[in-house]
DNA sequence: GTCTATAGAGGGATAGAC
DNA sequence: GTCTATCCCTCTATAGAC
């Protein structure tokens, strides 16, 4: 109201907060979990290193707040595409999108430090958790709609699969930087197989069954153990 | 030969060399690339910190030897039942033995926190490149044996399915600290899988061809946009 | 709400005694 | 080859001026 005397939700300070929101996860992003400093945070930001900690508190609690904040933004970009995908290959297209997209920004970049972070870290395990299951419940639900009534189903539930597709993920993300080309052969390979399980879905209704009934069966066999092992 | 002097290759010098790559590798895994300091090694190790720098130049370069060694020990130990594994279902129990015993010992953990710091150091990279690959290399080989002759190979080249094994894996340990429960659904989803590939394999030559005609045909066609895109 | 300055802990790396 | 002691840097967090 008054022109003087700014208000606790001030839009000075509300800038402060999203700007240094904004360095954290571009500081996590380009110096790392081990880099991600107050003065780092600062400098990027380009705000007062001591208005971290009157903002946030700590550095920690900067990192969470910031990661919730990104990952709910870059997660409601995709949810529409997400919701309405028609395939599990334009599933992996987004996939790729979303990999395209944060070779710039960065943003599952700076998840992937938070979660190496996280190993010794509780506050930063709260942080990845829940972070990564804004992504999870996304892919599960594409997943679940996608395989419904598929042989593949029967294979793999929704909720590993996308567990095990998000992990992945973090891993080829990180992959990357150390072997680019290794980490687009193994995007081009998920993608490959999801062409396979398109083809299992297109069998006829003879063959379908037959895999299927092939599937329950060897789902209950055990391993065979390898040559020369007792 | 003499009782008295310390040669170069002295066993004491040897000793404390082994007692700072091991005290290396466990301090990566217990307190994370960020905690990773040459006092956190010495103080694991149960070594001055001084002889970091005397014996190894850096602490970089500690955690670069360190983890090469460690990593070819490791290998080493399974590297016969990758050579001779049976099967795709039984290459990833031995994935998951991997991972049991790593649970414990952690050098897949540390190859983890390498990776991360990977993202921001080259000399790192270098260091998590070619420990990877030391992986890589036998999955590949196992996966080459494993898929000839199969539709699977029509579908993914072992080198790429090799790689993005290998980044999944590491994602998956990271996962696994966050959310353990999601990190074992999803290797039970790797696994079953694989069950699918040998389904595949199983088929009769009829419906095995018209699977690889379909697959040929598939992967030629474009991703299918999604309801509501341009 | 923002700034400067600083306390106090921990970091890499080295000098020099033994 | 090993150890103590130390330099100088960066870190988190706070006190206090504005």
């Amino acid at each position: 109201m008054s022109s003087l005397g700014a208000r606790p939700s001030d839009s000075r300070s509300a800038d402060t907060r999203r700007k240094l929101m904004d360095g954290a996860i571009e500081t996590l992003r380009a110096r790392g979990i081990a880099g991600t400093s107050a003065r780092a945070i600062a400098a990027t930001s380009g705000v007062n290193q001591a208005l971290i900690f009157y903002h946030f508190g700590s550095v920690e609690d900067l990192v969470d707040v910031a990661c919730r904040q990104a990952t709910a933004e870059r997660v409601a970009i995709y949810s529409p595409r997400f919701a309405t995908v028609g395939s599990l290959r334009a599933l992996l297209q987004i996939g790729r999108e979303i990999r395209e997209a944060e070779r710039g920004a960065g943003n599952i970049v700076a998840l992937a430090q938070v979660l190496a972070g996280a190993q010794q870290d509780e506050r930063l395990a709260a942080t990845a958790q829940d972070t990564l299951g804004m992504w999870t419940t996304e892919i599960e639900a594409a997943l679940t709609r996608l395989t419904a009534g598929s042989p593949v189903a029967d294979v793999a539930d929704a909720g590993g699969l996308a567990q095990g597709v998000a992990a992945a993920f973090i891993g080829i993300v990180l992959y990357e930087v150390v072997n680019p080309m290794g980490a687009s052969a193994a995007l081009d390979t998920l993608e490959q197989l999801a062409v396979l399980s398109e083809v299992i879905d297109d069998l006829g209704p003879v063959a379908r069954r037959a895999l299927r009934a092939r599937v329950r069966r060897t789902k209950r066999t055990a391993v065979p153990p390898a040559a020369g092992e007792g």
